[in-house]
DNA sequence: TGTCCTCGAGTTCC
DNA sequence: CTCGAGGACA
């Protein structure tokens, strides 16, 4: 600070907005600079007070005015007529709407002239369009798109826009005495997660997506609160370049009509195409995205399209197109517009990826562990190819971040992966919900009275929150972190119907003759209430039940008869004790001759198998010394179970190796290739790492064959898989 | 105490 | 397939 009282104010000033000003190019620029933010805010908190202190230096492209003062209290944004309207472009959805478009296009001009059109190709950014005016070089105005016409001024909030010029550079281009230009405020992919991040950190509620959030952004009253979204401007057009006073009517309307030659203008720096005019705006220091190309012929639009749609995920911002503009402003001269939009553009749109549906209700399922976990019904509608009925809402904590009510128009995306979530509230019901809501619930969701069932809520006058009872059985419910449990695992119904499903499952019951359907039937008739009971069925009360015929009711008992002689790995598995699964399963029956050892087993002992730690011993410690358990494992014995227990295979062609697979095999299913390595000696993860030895890859897959790649790990298809362990 | 590896659990649709 | 958490190891 001493050092700051003897440099001279005004070249102070110039050197903190040096400094400023190469920051924020280093952070729109990917780069680190090397500044940390706290020391960013010291600069600018000093630039502000050196302008306090004297006025005179203070300037319009100062970049402490990108934060101005709050708009009163209940004022709006003042309506701006545009000098030139921002009509929207064409929207096509096919290559057949896109050679329509061009083929319209032929017949204005005639076809020998357009035979080989030249485009300027870019994306279509999905955020939001501002116009921007510059007088002098100096950013005085800037305006939303509004209807078009009309928008509104909010040129503070554009001010906190870090990569925004305030002032243009004059270089090889020199700087027009009046400039507009459009462009798209948005903020990027990686800098939205973010900030949603430190929102929910701060308790703010999610944003829905970051156009909403962009949008939400420019409408605020305070540029200080816009200031701290990360908000980002891309340039693409500039209606109007205007060198002296802008009477003359070729000053105006560059794109429209006429083309005006600029006046005074030095050789060589004439803008004759949107290619040059990229040139240029970047020359004046705009930023541009740098995905624009110039594409000849609508071939290489069309591909340019396909291209983009496919690398979506790489670009650092969301995209829901491309636009394609003829490149030259002569022929777009001559080509005008329509009532609505320009003749010389379109937008290719990309397949959604997000849909919006109306929230039916919220059901509260109860999981196998006794989890409570909130599932929403929405109305049917198409995600990327499926129909989507249901999505997780997985727990309390996400229902109210998201702000979810029933009735709502909610954004459904499949992000990546195949399953739908709910990403944010589109439309939110605030009590009004669309007409005919509440009779659009599904017949599944009610009682058979035709009131809800147990545990669905079909709104609420507060936030969201959980039961405090368990819906199926009525027991007090307990809280573990974000999650709610039932805490009646013997008694409560869901439970234990999991747990019988799970036993089917992993004990090797062939699903074909009594899946999950048939399991939940059973149950709710009364036939079997736990796994045991499965092996006392009998053809004559199956016979009772709807959809069971002489056939169907035979093949189940012989499938069951068939099914008593269980490995002992699997069986433990299939205990739903918790931590136990097919690995730890097939760990402790390497370890245990019978299951009468492992009963008598301390938590010492068992604590010293590696792979086992005082959690999941714990786990099976406690299942053990239930009496409802060891009743159940009695009446498993009773009704014929016999366990297997198998001598562990040595020497075999994958001895000692670590398989993980991949993608979808073509002619056997995953748990017969994980038998096979198994009997080969070697052992099956789940996921790639330093320590596989092998990936064996299928059709389709997906992203550990990259990381296989990155890790040097040896690669195997199909048919080389079958080789190697036929040696 | 921190990091890496692995397992288990949850998830939708046809 | 992804995420969270248990377990091994430095």
């Amino acid at each position: 600070m001493a050092k700051r009282a003897k440099t001279k104010p005004a070249a102070r000033v110039a050197e903190l907005r040096e400094w400023i000003h190469t920051a924020n190019a280093a952070y729109y620029g990917g780069k680190d600079s090397g500044i940390s933010d706290a020391e960013y805010d010291r600069w600018l908190q000093e630039l502000t007070a050196l302008e306090n202190e004297h006025p005179e230096l203070l300037t319009a492209d100062s970049p402490t005015q990108r934060v101005g003062a709050p708009l009163e209290e209940g004022s709006s944004f003042n309506k701006v007529e545009h000098a030139v309207p921002m009509l929207s472009i064409a929207s096509l959805f096919d290559e057949e709407e896109v050679r329509d478009f061009e083929e319209k296009i032929e017949r204005f001009l005639g076809v020998d002239e357009s035979r080989q059109l030249t485009w300027s190709v870019e994306p279509k950014f999905d955020g939001v369009s501002a116009s921007l005016i510059y007088e002098k070089g100096i950013f005085v105005r800037g305006i939303t798109r509004g209807d078009g016409k009309v928008g509104e001024e909010i040129t503070a909030n554009l001010r906190t826009i870090r990569n925004l010029p305030l002032r243009l550079k004059e270089g090889k281009y020199p700087i027009p005495d009046l400039l507009e230009v459009r462009g798209e405020v948005l903020i990027s992919t990686v800098r939205f997660e973010r900030f949603n991040k430190s929102r929910v950190e701060r308790g703010q509620a999610l944003l829905a997506n970051a156009r909403n959030a962009t949008a939400g952004a420019l409408r605020r009253n305070d540029p200080a609160e816009v200031a701290r979204y990360p908000l980002e401007f891309f340039s693409y057009s500039a209606p109007r370049i205007v060198f002296g006073s802008g009477d003359s009517p070729a000053d105006k309307d560059l794109f429209g009509g006429a083309l005006g030659e600029p006046k005074s203008v030095p050789a060589g720096t004439a803008i004759e195409s949107q290619s040059q005019l990229f040139g240029a705006l970047e020359e004046w220091g705009f930023p541009v995205s740098g995905y624009q190309e110039v594409a000849h012929g609508l071939d290489e639009c069309l591909a340019y399209h396909d291209r983009l749609e496919e690398g979506r995920d790489d670009i650092p911002f969301e995209i829901d197109g491309v636009v394609c503009k003829l490149d030259g402003f002569a022929i777009r001269g001559r080509l005008g517009r329509t009532a609505r939009s320009m003749r010389w553009q379109y937008a290719h749109k990309f397949a959604p990826r997000s849909e919006i549906s109306t929230l039916l209700a919220i059901e509260i399922q109860v999981g196998t562990k006794g989890r409570l976990t909130p599932r929403a019904h929405l109305v049917p509608v198409g995600v990327g190819g499926v129909i989507v009925r249901h999505a997780t809402l997985h727990n309390e904590e996400h229902v109210q971040n998201l702000g979810l009510h029933p009735g709502d128009r909610v954004f459904l995306e499949r992000a990546g992966d195949v399953i739908p979530q709910v990403t944010g509230v589109a439309v939110l019901a605030k009590g009004k919900a669309p007409k005919g809501w509440a009779e659009g619930l599904p017949e599944s969701l009610k009682d058979t009275q035709g009131g809800l069932r147990s545990g669905v809520v079909a709104g609420y006058a507060q936030g969201f929150a959980m039961p405090e009872t368990c819906p199926a059985c009525g027991t007090s419910v307990e809280r573990s972190g974000k999650y709610v449990i039932c805490p009646n695992s013997l008694g409560c119904v869901p439970q234990r119907m999991g747990r019988t499903i799970l036993f089917a499952a992993r004990a090797g019951i062939e699903i074909e003759s009594i899946g999950e359907k048939g399991i939940e039937q059973l149950f709710t008739e009364g036939l079997i209430s736990s796994p045991a009971d499965l092996f006392f069925l009998k053809k004559e009360d199956l016979l009772e039940l709807e959809g069971w015929g002489e056939k169907s009711a035979v093949n189940l008992i012989k499938e069951l008869n068939a099914s008593k002689e269980i490995p002992f790995g699997k069986f433990l598995s299939s205990l739903a004790i918790s931590g136990l699964g097919g690995t730890v399963g097939d760990l402790l029956a390497s370890n245990f001759a019978s299951l009468d050892e492992l009963k008598a087993a301390d938590s010492e002992t068992l604590q010293h198998i590696d792979g086992l730690g005082p959690v999941t011993t714990g786990h099976i410690i406690e299942w053990f010394e239930q009496p409802q358990n060891l009743a159940m494992l009695e009446r498993m014995f009773e009704g014929g179970v016999k366990l297997v227990h198998k001598i562990q295979s040595q020497g075999g062609a994958l001895d000692g190796l670590r398989v993980v697979f991949t993608g979808t095999l073509e002619n056997i299913t995953r748990a017969e290739a994980k038998k096979m390595v198994e009997d080969a000696g070697g052992k099956v993860s789940s996921s790639i790492s330093a320590k596989t030895d092998l990936l064996i890859q299928g059709g389709k897959p997906g992203s550990k064959a990259k990381k296989a790649q990155d890790l040097g790990v040896e690669v195997l298809d199909e048919a080389q898989f079958r080789a190697r362990l036929a040696q």
